[in-house]
RNA sequence: GCGGGUAUAGCUUAGUGGUAAAGCCCUAGCCUUCCAAGCUAGUUAUGUGGGUUCGAUUCCCACUACCCGCUCCA
């Protein structure tokens, strides 16, 4: 995909789809039961795939890092901790939805309106004989006539007809009255249609804990978490007390969060469970802004080194006003997608905001004592929080590419590669003997197979052509194959003796390595 | 959530109100000395549930899922 376009590019998509359940990439959850809306599993490539990518963010951000420590919190969540972080209150959208247009607004977006309301109970044909009953309004405003009104009340009536050749202008309107109103958000200001009730739609998964638990006891209400960052918080004492460390520090989670997303779209972009890779960098307020500027930088380079290139990756400095409520910075990562620029990780300047909140709601400091200076602050954190499986669907966008090769007879064909990153390939090294029928052949395959196990994802393949077996593994993004061959059993002298082909994904090209040598040179590779 | 579209084998596509077809893939065997070779054999499908009908994969309805647009994404 090196020549990715902005632009929505569908049929690749579906190309990628197709590919990942062929190999066996991605699956849609419950498929043979029809399916689970906007609901993933990932298969046997897809998990190691998925793993890869984890295990090097853990190794670069924990392992290699004394200044950030690891944390794996539990899913349900107590409600206390949700209420406090502003979740329950506020991870909510309250909707209506326009009565004649069927348009889905958010209610606390609409402008508030002045103006007259006519009201009618009902609808009726004297023709047909046709009528129906049900309240419904228009707010007329400023300039408005009443034949407007009322037209609109014969488009919203004409919906419950049955027979679709009755014309709404023969309509005849039932009760009605008018109503003076001020600032009112129950009308579309687009065209002064009644709109439904607000209904909230808060995005958190709930449930119920315990046995006994019954649905008027709001004390067994748990949660689902909505992100990994609030175990984080609410652990904050707890890890500082028990690992003696200093600001500035961060605890790194990766884990599963949920989200009761109205519309999953777009594949595993938009799921309503999903995994994250965060951290929470914990500092002294002065430098929230410098480290927000340094994360931001550190995590482009993260993404460079497995495999997404800066110049797929594109940089939005959020601006003030449309930040969420408690961020003074926030930064952007977005991926090229086929199907548009679209987010995969946000590096935000939380402030104090959530110490502070669970602070006040648990009645505990969550203060830090600076030895240095024998003063208390309450630390500010900056988040980098990535998303997994976003980053799983670029690393495969990223990887696809359909080449067109010819062969020795001029022959053109298309060769379906993934150009993974060796670092996060789901196959390391795909081991062949030339021949399945010599027995020779497929004992040193099996023993170099066994070397190499221990240290690395294999795929031992003897079925079919030698050059089918290469192409089935640059399907998967298999970056090396080595293939047993009669000079690697000595049948053409001592030097050739124990060595093997070495073939290239990318390049096809093909070296003599001898056996002992493959082990290291691999792991220099992938590591 | 609204509107539009789609649903036949692992994939890509035929087709039919009366036994569902092909190519690729896959599996096994033979053969085969490095880039999807050949021969033989084989497995596998009408998304789910109703209705109409003697009979439905085909017609009708509902549901589910996916795709596109809108909306939404603390």
């Amino acid at each position: 995909m090196s020549d990715a376009s902005p632009e929505k590019n569908t049929a690749l998509m579906e190309k990628i789809v197709s590919l990942c359940k062929r190999r066996g990439f991605i699956f849609q959850s419950a498929e043979i039961y029809g399916g689970l809306n906007g609901c993933w599993d990932y298969g046997p490539l897809g998990a190691e795939l998925k793993r890869n990518l984890k295990e090097y963010w853990w190794r670069k951000n924990v392992q290699e890092r004394e200044d950030i420590l690891g944390l794996d919190g539990s899913i349900l969540t107590h409600q206390a901790v949700l209420k406090a972080s502003g979740h329950v209150g506020g991870f909510s959208d309250p909707m209506c939805d326009c009565l004649l247009s069927n348009a889905r607004l958010r209610a606390d977006q609409i402008v508030p309106q002045s103006g007259t309301v006519y009201w009618f109970t009902g609808a009726s044909h004297a023709e047909s004989g046709w009528s129906v009953e049900r309240d419904y309004g228009v707010l007329a405003m400023a300039g408005d006539d009443e034949s407007k009104v009322r037209k609109t009340a014969r488009q919203y009536y004409a919906q419950f007809l049955a027979d679709k050749q009755i014309s709404p202008k023969t309509l005849e309107l039932t009760g009605e009255r008018t109503e003076a109103m001020t600032e009112t958000t129950r009308f579309n200001p687009e065209n002064g249609s009644l709109l439904t009730e607000a209904r909230a739609f808060n995005l958190m998964f709930q449930t119920r804990m315990g046995a006994s638990s019954d649905e008027s006891d709001e004390s067994s209400i748990a949660y689902l978490r909505p992100e990994t960052a609030q175990s984080i918080f609410v652990q904050f004492k707890n890890v500082l007390d028990s690992s003696r460390v200093k600001l500035p520090f961060g605890i790194a989670q990766i884990g599963k969060s949920f989200r009761n997303e109205i519309n999953p779209r777009n594949f595993t972009f938009r799921s309503r469970e999903f995994e994250q890779m965060e951290i929470e960098f914990f500092c002294r307020p002065e430098d929230g802004l410098r480290l927000t500027d340094e994360w931001l930088e550190r995590r482009l380079t993260f993404y460079e080194e497995i495999g997404i290139p800066r110049e797929h990756l594109h940089v939005l400095d959020i601006p003030d006003g449309e930040r969420a409520f408690y961020s003074a910075k926030t930064y952007d990562i977005e991926y090229e997608f086929p199907f548009g620029i679209q987010e995969l990780e946000g590096v935000a300047y939380r402030t104090d905001y959530d110490l502070g909140v669970h602070q006040k709601g648990s009645g505990k400091s969550m203060e830090y004592f600076d030895e240095e200076t024998k003063e208390k602050i309450l630390p500010h954190v900056v988040e980098p929080s990535a998303g997994c499986d976003r980053t799983v669907l670029a690393l495969i966008c990223e990887a696809f590419e359909e080449e067109t090769v010819t062969d020795e007879k001029g022959k053109e064909e298309i060769r379906t590669v993934l150009r993974f990153s060796p670092r996060i390939a789901p196959i390391k090294v795909g081991i062949f003997p030339l021949l399945k029928n010599k027995p020779e052949l497929v004992e040193k395959a099996r023993e170099i197979q066994k070397i190499l196990s221990p240290f690395m994802t294999v795929f031992y393949d003897e079925a079919a052509a030698i050059g089918r077996r290469y192409r089935r593994q640059d399907e998967v993004g298999t970056p090396y194959c080595v293939t047993v061959d009669f000079d690697t059993i000595g049948e053409n002298g001592e030097e050739l003796k124990d060595t093997v082909t070495l073939r290239e994904r990318d390049s096809m090209k093909q070296e003599r390595i001898p056996i002992a040598k493959l082990r290291e040179f691999l792991l220099d590779r992938i590591q």
